[in-house]
Formats: C-alpha cells, sequence, structure tokens
DNA sequence: CCTGCGCAGTAACAATGGTTACAGAGGTAT
DNA sequence: ATACCTCTGTAACCATTGTTACTGCGCAGG
C-alpha cells in the first residue's frame, strides 16, 4: 500500500501528508463491475484512487442514465468532497470500470488536511478544477454532438481508459451510457463497421481506426 | 463599497477578511449586457458578487451557445478560481443579466487567503460545491429533458433571478440561450400561450401560470 | 407618410433519434 | 440434441427538433 501510494502521489504530496494517509487510510482492492455508490448514498469517505478506472454516472428519476465522465488513477471523486462540505448524499453512482486500487481516507481528515498541508489543498483544489472541466466536456459531446460523433468519443475514450482496443460491452450497455435505445447504437455501430472504423463481434467489438 | 460587502458576507467572512477584501478589491457597477468575459479571456481577477445576476455561457467551436446558469448575490465564479489556479484561459462567456454590483479581487490573494482563512477556504470549496451542482443539474436538464420542458424551466428560472414576470427577450435571444431555433421557440411558446401559461408580446412575454 | 428592418407566425419538409416488432445467430444448461 | 436466453440485425413507423421559406406586423428614421 505503502509503495503503491508513494509511485503515484509521491511527488505532489509532502512526506508527512503520506505517513498520514497510511496511518488513517484503507486500502482497498476492487474487481470491475463493483458497485462504490448508489445515488442517494450518504458518503463514507473519500477515495484516492491508485490503478484501474471508475466510471460515474448520473440518473434521472425515470432510471434513465448518462455517463459523465471517468476518473483515473491520481484523481480523486470531487462529488464526494461536495457531498462531504454539505453533509448530503451522492448525486452519482460510481462503478469500478476496471479492476481498481484505491485508498479511502476517512472525511474527516478533509478539513484538517485542507488548513494543513499546502499541498492537499491544492490536490483537492486542483481536482475541482478537472473535475469542472470533465464536466463541461461532458456537457459540450451531449449539448453539441449527434449520436454518431458521441458514440465514436465514447468508444475512444473507453478504449483509452480500459486501455485495450477491444470494447467488451453489449449495444445495450453502451446505449445505458450514452443514453440512447438499443436500436440506435446498433444502427450507428453498423454503419462505423461499413466505414471500416471497427469490427463488431457478440458480446464486444473491436475498434480498427476511429 | 464595505456597507454593501458587509451586508451581503459578513456573516461568513471574518472580520479580518473583510478589511482585507475592501483594502485590495475593486468595486464595480456594471449595466445589464455588460461582457465580463469572453471565451479564451485571461482572467484578471475573482469576482465577489454582490447584487444582480450575471449569466454563464459556453459556446462551441462554431459559435453555438448554451446557457450554463445565474451567478447570484453571494456567489463567485468557481470557473474563475479554476482558471486561475491552472492559469488556463477561460472556458466561458459571461454577461451581466442585470445590473449588477460587485467587487473583484486579485487571483494572487486566492492562495494567500485559502492558507490564512478558515472561512474563506470553506466559500472557495462551497462554491465549487454549488458551482458543480448547478452544473450537474443543467446537464440533466439537457439530457433527460425535451424542448417544451427546458423552456418552462428557462422561464422560469430567467423570471426568478430577474425577479420579474415579464421576460425581456426575443424568441430568438431565448433560443441562443436553449441551443435552439427560432421557430422551435416560436411553434413552443405559441403552445404555452394557447395552454393559457403565458402571453406573448413584441420582444416580451409575459408569466402567467407556469 | 413611406421605407426598411427586425420580430413573430406558419407551413412544408428533412433529419435525427426513439419505439415496436420480429427473425436469426450464438451460446448455455439440461 | 433440445430448449432457452441473450444479443444482434433490420424494417417500419412515429415524435421531436431543426431548416427553409414566405407572410405580415410594428416601429424607427428619413
Amino acid at each position: 500500500m505503502i509503495q503503491d501510494l508513494k509511485e503515484e502521489y509521491g511527488d505532489i504530496f509532502e512526506e508527512e501528508l503520506i505517513n498520514e494517509i497510511v496511518q488513517v487510510g484503507t486500502f482497498k482492492e476492487v474487481p470491475e463491475g463493483y458497485k462504490f455508490m448508489e445515488i442517494g448514498d450518504y458518503i463514507r469517505g473519500m477515495p484516492l484512487l491508485i490503478s484501474g478506472a471508475i466510471k460515474i454516472l448520473r440518473e434521472d428519476e425515470d432510471g434513465d442514465e448518462l455517463l459523465l465522465y471517468y476518473l483515473e488513477k491520481g484523481d480523486t471523486c470531487s462529488m464526494t468532497m461536495a457531498c462531504c462540505m454539505g453533509d448530503k448524499k451522492s448525486e452519482i453512482r460510481a462503478i469500478a470500470e476496471t479492476d481498481a486500487k484505491l485508498i479511502m481516507v476517512p472525511i474527516q481528515k478533509m478539513e484538517e488536511w485542507t488548513a494543513k498541508y499546502k499541498s492537499w489543498r491544492n490536490f483537492v483544489f486542483n481536482s475541482y478544477h478537472v473535475r469542472l472541466n470533465e464536466l463541461l466536456s461532458t456537457l459540450d459531446n451531449i449539448a453539441f454532438q449527434k449520436m454518431d460523433e458521441r458514440l465514436i468519443g465514447y468508444l475512444k475514450e473507453k478504449a483509452r481508459v480500459t486501455n485495450d482496443n477491444i470494447i467488451h460491452s453489449t449495444h445495450q450497455d453502451i446505449a445505458y451510457d450514452l443514453h440512447s435505445s438499443r436500436v440506435v447504437i446498433s444502427r450507428l455501430l453498423k454503419k462505423l463497421e461499413e466505414m471500416g472504423k471497427i469490427k463488431l463481434h457478440r458480446n464486444y467489438l473491436e475498434i480498427l481506426d476511429l
């Protein structure tokens, strides 16, 4: 745990802060598909991601989903922080996109460290900043792009975070993430295949040249 | 200026911090329509809004606009903070929705005050938090709602921030904010009028019962 | 008063995306 | 092998939104 933590966060956190994290944090290793958090959950701790990727989803009253963005190594969840501060319930759902390692830090330490460590302060601010911009770009995609462009962007991003040109998803899975319907996604994927950009298979697809 | 500041922020900032703000901040009074910031601008300072409302817009490469949210009294612009930290250009456009009073604080003070004043730290975190949630709800609207619902929400929100049941906008203005087209908005507004919810006029409309 | 311009109303049409329905392919459990 | 279930492909259709085009109204400036 200490090695992992130092490797990923050693450059940005002071030695002393690293030690504190080791003392109070709990190391966690979770498999793909692990659900960290459901909408409406109260937040127990703050995750520091060491490896793997977590996908963050939004859901409306009718159960319609939408992929917001991925957290990757070195990231933390700004939503969590936002929720802690206000003692609010989670607004999002978080699911491990790949196997992942992380450290959970009790939220009480947040405020303490923010006062004490400059590096922590910067880390937290930077997280907010990155998350805001990530949300903005998600919003751009939805507001300004058509489904075919969004689909291409989705496939690229998914290939990037999983570091794999094979996307292990059914058409229905993709439809959920993009808040569309299976038929629409099948239609568009077929077009992409005809254009030679991807190759379709049952339960997965290959990215050839996006 | 001091009275205005104390009235709006006296409860949340320490006396000492208020004094610092007065010393280094510049008071500004701007008319409706004043453009604070354009996309790509470098950020000069951080605004503390005392009265009025500022609308924050996103724009894509093709010049298509989209209203993100309004800043109101007691708010500050998290985007500004995010930008300062990274020394980045603005991702958004900011325009006074009504006449507005505010205090501009040099961005160099940000970091200093964050270390020094707990109240400032809380204020900044809270701003990020509020802004994240505001962005999320904007995203919800766009992703999960149809145009007619979005239009109703837009009219309500606009009436709220301007504190006026008369919306002084042309159909084209509304279309820009919602990233739609004039004809579509006219069509939907007409329906709302037929339902007795609004009354249409040239260059403005009245909200009757939304 | 006339002219011109911006705004609003409307119709016809196109495009995109969502829905329903059904057939067939692949894989699994019995 | 059979039955079953999930995933994919496809067609037909609908709803919403966007586009183009044309009309007329109101108001400001000459």
